[in-house]
DNA sequence: TGAGCAACGCAAATCGTTTTGCGAGGAGTA
DNA sequence: TACTCCTCGCAAAACGATTTGCGTTGCTCA
């Protein structure tokens, strides 16, 4: 059937073209596609077979200056080559794409542009949803968001101001569960290599590592901690500083960042686990990789990342509307060889 | 200056509120923002405070629906879940956001939705360009762009047809390289585990393999030759096979076939590369951190996505509008410890 | 046979821009 | 003074859909 696709002319069909063709109106067409009015049996068929013959696709420009909806959703995202964030985006994919939605992606580390600079730009193509896993935000564009008709799902937040759902894996938890897991094996001082202290996940890891020493009955040492930032880089540095404190065990807020702490480990002529233990955050497929295999905390990104998509059109379509839900999943300590 | 931002109802600012703010019409207000015509320095001066004391910014659909462009690049990838592609997103983001173009993703590995599927939906948002890295298309579809007046960029294509710009890595160069590298360490019986035959990169090291041999002086036996999949488990799948013939060297299509091939390797007790060497293709980040560290040919991710959406750019804009070009990016051994 | 009622289709307004033909006013020149 | 140019701004027509108020048509039922 669908062999023959003849082009008219440049090869834009637009509605009128399908109606001439069937010898209808417009108006007949739109109810066709649309169904919020009856169509005739016959008349459908006619029309149907108007658009297969046309190879007819409706202009999402003039829709959406009519519906006032766009059908697309940005993501705004630290880092695209951090691979948690692809994931995410896999997972977003999975729920959305078929639904019709265009997806775009938004790389706010880009040094040459802010983050407000970004969110102007991916506000003014007006998405019907952003989902925003890029924190550091200190609102006022953010304003912005909640100001349109744009819904917003955050990864990873504080549900406490009224700027959209927030989805997050259990960070806190987490964390405090590495440590735990440290101080069984009874390393003696656990330092902390933590992301951009601004972000909200940093905020909550920290938290995390102050609770699981807590928990083991361990002393907190400000001076074991540093907030660099989620890269390979920031552990480089961080791990860089720390040594000289000599620390036995290492959690790393994120796997990036062991990546780079284990790489100085290496350069000092230390050995991993043997002289120190790594921990990382997400459990990224390197991780595994790694050697010796990094025992991070498991966080689900693609679950993640369908389940913001799930909130965001729950807003978008209205099954939703009542106050800011929160949905927190839950993450799991995977031990291999650096711990 | 950008403290106050005056919100008007609902946060929707036309270009007659900023007419009517500076006292203009919009045909001005237009003209300001273009530069299509002069316009005097008093009333520009005023048109340009109103814009900012609004914060107003165009529809873009509506703009769009006149100058049919819609100021967006789709990016059509096979696997989102491969690090190679975000870091070719990276640098379509890099030449492509400061110019203010909206950059969209499309995985086309859903097994829900074939290519042509993927290619309908991305098509209908009617982006100015299209970068194809998903290649395995037999056509159909991809007409449908040419007869649009959507811009191509491919991937790594023949540029045989006129199927627009290609943009590709030395790859026969790359393979052919690591197979005469192989051969001067003595390697005997070398074989190759290839990625879906049916895609331009596949056939291009394919024909780097057979090149690698003639030129190393070794015969070339179809039977060490696989295509698989250029995913981990496609290396899985591969090395299951091809390890009952007893290779001493294994050269993959791409990184992700390495890990897999490693798996298998590891799990048949064996070590690399003492009883067996093996190689990848690409560089992504996590080559250097498996143990042993790959071997493999540094593709240049990056780069090659900034010169794809360069020279999209130049078709869009029109600085470019003659025959098919085509650029070739260099590659580069990288020995590590694999082989 | 005629009133009443569905069922269905049409015309026209609307969404927010860009673009173009035209005219008003002022400056420069003969 | 009259003529020609500029410079600059306005009004109105697209772009391609959706939506709504009305008119037809044909049917049922009394």
């Amino acid at each position: 059937m669908a062999g023959a696709v003849p082009r008219i002319g440049d090869g834009r069909v637009v509605i009128g073209d399908v109606a001439a063709a069937a010898g209808v109106s417009v108006t007949t067409v739109s109810h066709v596609l649309s169904g919020k009015r009856p169509v005739g049996a016959p008349t459908r068929a006619r029309v149907e077979n108007a658009i297969e013959m046309l190879g007819y696709q409706p202009n999402p420009s003039a829709r959406s200056m009519r519906t006032q909806r766009t059908e697309s959703v940005a993501i705004v995202i630290p880092d695209i080559t951090n691979p948690f964030f692809p994931l995410l985006a896999a997972g977003v994919q999975d729920v959305l794409h078929p639904e019709g939605y265009l997806i775009s992606i938004s790389d706010a580390d880009l040094p040459s542009r802010s983050l407000d600079d970004v969110l102007r730009q991916v506000l003014n193509r007006r998405p019907d949803g952003i989902l925003m896993a890029s924190y550091g935000s200190t609102g006022h564009e953010l304003n912005r968001i909640i100001a349109s008709n744009t819904h917003l799902v955050r990864l990873s937040g504080a549900p406490e101001d009224e700027l959209g759902d927030i989805v997050s894996s259990d960070d806190t938890a987490g964390v405090a569960g590495v440590v735990g897991h440290l101080a069984e094996r009874g390393y003696r001082r656990i330092a902390f290599i933590n992301g951009e202290q601004s972000t909200a996940p940093a905020r909550l890891r920290a938290e995390g590592y102050r609770r699981g020493l807590r928990e083991a009955g361990r002393r907190f040492d400000p001076a074991l901690v540093r907030a660099e930032s989620f890269t390979r880089a920031g552990g480089v540095a961080g791990a860089r500083r720390l040594l000289e404190l000599r620390p036995d065990a290492l959690v790393c807020g994120n796997d990036l960042i062991a990546v780079g702490a284990m790489d100085v480990i290496r350069g000092a002529g230390l050995t991993v686990p043997h002289d120190i233990a790594v921990t990382g955050y997400d459990d990224i497929e390197a991780a595994a990789l790694l050697s010796p295999a990094l025992t991070t905390v498991h966080n689900p990104a693609r679950e993640i990342g369908r389940a913001c998509a799930r909130m965001l059109l729950d807003r978008i379509t209205g099954v939703h509307t009542g106050p800011a839900r929160e949905e927190v999943l839950s993450t799991r300590l995977t031990v291999r060889d650096s711990s």
